[in-house]
DNA sequence: AAAGCGCTCAACCGCAATACC
DNA sequence: TGGTATTGCGGTTGAGCGCTT
């Protein structure tokens, strides 16, 4: 076990169980902070930053186990629209029990996928198909497919033209999920990089993210 | 049977942000 | 206020496994 191997302080490789245990039983008392130090209490020759990995993507009692549901997997898409790569701990925030480096690897062992085939699709059908679309947008045209949550047709803002790329929208129009009203867009006008600033970060989970947002339409 | 290959996912790395002294 | 420690994040790596030849 180990990588890049030579000399090393830190024992390195897959954690065992009964590293695990040992680790475990720290946390109990100490509680899972303060990292560094929990390291040195439980005497394994481990970093206090594989600790901390080792207790939230695999310890924590919370983790979910087993296999991304199409829920999930629709959700993950969406927000992953939104927010792309930089955001993988606040999309597994929106999915309880799943870790940043879980929804990493299913996106990039899945997803990336679907979209490879989607893409080669749209190349089959001529230049005019394939022009506009990156990989991310073709997902969710997939997606959208298969997808009952859509915004208003009726009477609510006009979403189809907007360009999510550059900014996000100005809205306060209820959007609608199966005929019915499932909530308010609460999305003030944000250039991207003042939408990624300290303030609107911080409070992104109200704003954005909230339980409503979950149901936002991405185009 | 075994060698080669590709895939998955746990773990690591480097860096930036934040907290603490 | 500046230096150091700690925490958190995204990108990357590689051991191990299963499948194919």
């Amino acid at each position: 076990m180990g990588r890049k191997l030579g000399f090393q302080l830190c024992h390195r490789g897959s954690w065992t169980r009964e590293e695990d245990q040992i680790l475990l039983s720290c946390i109990e008392v100490h509680g899972a902070k303060k990292w560094s130090s929990i390291a040195t209490k439980t005497g394994l020759k481990r970093s206090g930053k594989s600790c901390r990995l080792r207790w939230l993507n695999y310890l924590r009692p919370d983790i979910k186990r087993g296999n991304i549901s199409e829920e999930e997997e629709d959700l993950i898409i969406r927000l992953h629209k939104l927010l792309g790569n930089r955001l993988w701990s606040l999309i597994a925030g929106r999915l309880p029990g799943r870790t940043d480096n879980e929804i990493k690897n299913y996106w990039n062992k899945v997803i990336k996928k679907k979209l490879q085939r989607a893409s080669s699709a749209h190349e089959c059908q001529g230049p005019q198909a394939s022009a506009a679309t990156d990989a991310t947008s073709t997902a969710v045209e997939v997606k959208e497919a298969e997808c009952s949550v859509y915004p208003d047709a009726s009477g609510s803002q006009a979403l189809e033209d907007y360009n999510w790329s550059n900014s996000l929208p100005i809205s306060d129009s209820p959007f609608y999920l199966d005929g019915e009203m499932a909530g308010n867009w609460a999305v003030r006008e944000l250039s991207l990089p003042d939408f990624y600033s300290d303030h609107y970060c911080s409070s992104l989970d109200g704003v954005l993210l909230g339980p409503e947002a979950d149901l936002l339409y991405f185009k």
